[in-house]
RNA sequence: GGAGAAGUACCCAAGUGGCUGAAGGGUCCGCACUCGAAAUGCGGUAGGUCAGCUAAGCUGGCGCGGGGGUUCAAAUCCCCCCUUCUCCGCCA
């Protein structure tokens, strides 16, 4: 969300991100109009209630000293009744003016390109080189099926379809891999666990960004106000919401594994083989509260984090930065992490890092001093995957495999996995 | 699920209808004591948010878990909700 005092003081700039966006940047001034409106009733309001305020004190000396009132009172009882208006009234348009706010994006920052889809992303770097085979390689979904060791079939009869059981060493790998990814972060990276809940409330999910636009991706507990976490950001995030921080615990950097959920609404018919798009998914994701001046240092630290554990993993990707037109609803900047999938015969994300400045602190509310006394300022909020596991088990399996339909397990994980290949 | 208690600012905490933006602490700053520090003593500043006029600042509104209500006037009275704690019940 933003500052509407800032969209007052400069309202091109966030027409220009509108328009960058390739988005209707009319609704900056449906909201200064409201804004004016308001400011205008705020102004006569609270002329009449610090009238009545005052009258009201010289009730109470008058009626000490044994004398009437009534007149007094008679009056304001009339002018309650006209405050009473015009508060409902300005309560309306704050509700208009929140409602508008809520569904305006995040200003793209000035170092990304424009652009209108993730055609128009711009690759930053690529490590390794897509895995070469001398025979002819097969997809994860084969693989995991061949081996006994992912079940699509029985998982769409317990539950229904984008859901896997996984079994034996896949179900392992998986563990392995979540614990190898939150050990190498924090015993290397210096961010600090957290297990948080599986299940949010709706404040929590405005917080982030999830709502009220996008709730459809979502999934909602019946009869509650519970929403199941689509990533670990929207907890973890939320951790701080409300709180005015100490500048001595700034930078604050969590990693937290939790599964994932997400609907998945508009994806129909996209991914619909094997782990790449799940309703429910697993992924250790970090989350980092800094300085403002900090972020975008912090930005490239985190993406570098997350992008240590595919070079740990001998995994082949490239770092994109996406354009205005991919960059999410409430980032800044966003570089997202692509593995080499080859049963895509491309780069798959597995990993998207994203610098929200202050946009998602401001919903959230979460501050900071600079010093005892000082105003209290947005801290910045980041977060990025580290990595998407599912997605990390297709790419092992389809980068690791052999002729023979067995799969090689990277030597990083041998610790946690016990074997050093995944056969029949 | 049942019974009871509580929620006041960054933290602790007093406050049951008007003079309470809210005592007192802590935190923070200065001074004294000390070789220095701690402890102690003395003095002092600040406090969230919105609006207005401005250069610092000043004025006003809101605000005491959240939302509604009663009243000329609510931290204080009433209703609903949330959270925490204690006891009981149930349970992995």
């Amino acid at each position: 969300m933003h500052d509407l005092r800032e969209i007052r003081e400069n309202p091109e700039k966030f027409k220009t991100g509108l328009i960058r966006r390739g988005e209707d940047r009319t609704v900056i001034d449906k909201v200064l109009n409201l804004d004016e409106e308001r400011r205008k009733l705020i102004l006569e309001v609270e002329t009449l209630k610090s009238k009545r305020n005052s009258e009201s004190q010289q009730v109470g000396l008058l009626k000490k000293k044994g004398e009437d009132a009534s007149e007094i009172i008679v009056a304001m009882k009339r002018l309650g009744d006209e405050i009473k208006e015009l508060d409902e009234k300005q309560g309306l348009i704050e509700t208009q003016i929140e409602e508008l706010l809520l569904g305006i994006p995040n200003v793209p920052h000035p170092s990304i390109p424009d652009g209108k889809d993730d055609k128009e992303n711009v690759t930053v770097n690529l490590w390794g080189e897509p895995t070469k085979f001398t025979f002819d390689p097969k997809p994860h979904w084969d693989i995991g099926t061949d081996l006994d060791i992912l079940d699509f079939d029985r998982a769409g009869k317990i539950t229904g379809s984008r859901f896997t059981i996984m079994k034996k060493s896949a179900a392992k790998l998986s563990r392995a891999l979540i614990s190898f990814m939150i050990d190498v972060h924090t015993s290397q990276n210096g961010y600090s666990e957290i297990y948080p809940p599986y299940m949010v409330n709706s404040a929590s999910m405005t917080g982030t960004g999830q709502l009220p636009k996008f709730a459809e991706d979502a999934f909602k507990i019946d009869k509650t106000d519970y929403w199941l976490v689509p990533t670990a950001e929207v907890p973890v995030t939320n951790m701080y919401r409300d709180e005015i921080l100490d500048i001595s615990d700034l930078p604050i950097y969590h990693v937290a594994y939790t599964a994932c959920f997400r609907a998945e609404a508009g994806s129909a018919g996209r991914d619909t083989r094997g782990l790449i798009r799940q309703h429910q998914f697993d992924k250790v994701e970090l989350v980092k509260f800094v300085l403002p001046e900090d972020s975008y240092n912090e930005l490239d630290k985190l993406t570098a984090n997350a992008a240590r554990i595919l070079e740990l993993l001998g995994l082949p990707y490239r770092k994109v930065m996406m354009c205005t037109g991919d960059v999410g609803f409430s980032a800044a900047k966003k570089f997202d992490l692509e593995v080499w999938m080859p049963s895509y015969n491309n780069y798959v994300e597995i990993s998207s890092c994203s610098n929200f400045e202050a946009f998602q602190a401001r919903r959230a509310n979460i501050r900071f001093r600079r010093e005892a006394g000082a105003k209290p300022e947005f801290v910045h909020t980041l977060n990025g995957s580290g990595l998407a596991v599912g997605r990390t088990i297709a790419a092992i399996m389809e980068n690791y495999q052999t002729e023979d339909g067995s799969v090689i397990v990277p030597e990083a994980l041998r610790p946690y996995m016990g074997i050093d290949k995944i056969s029949k």
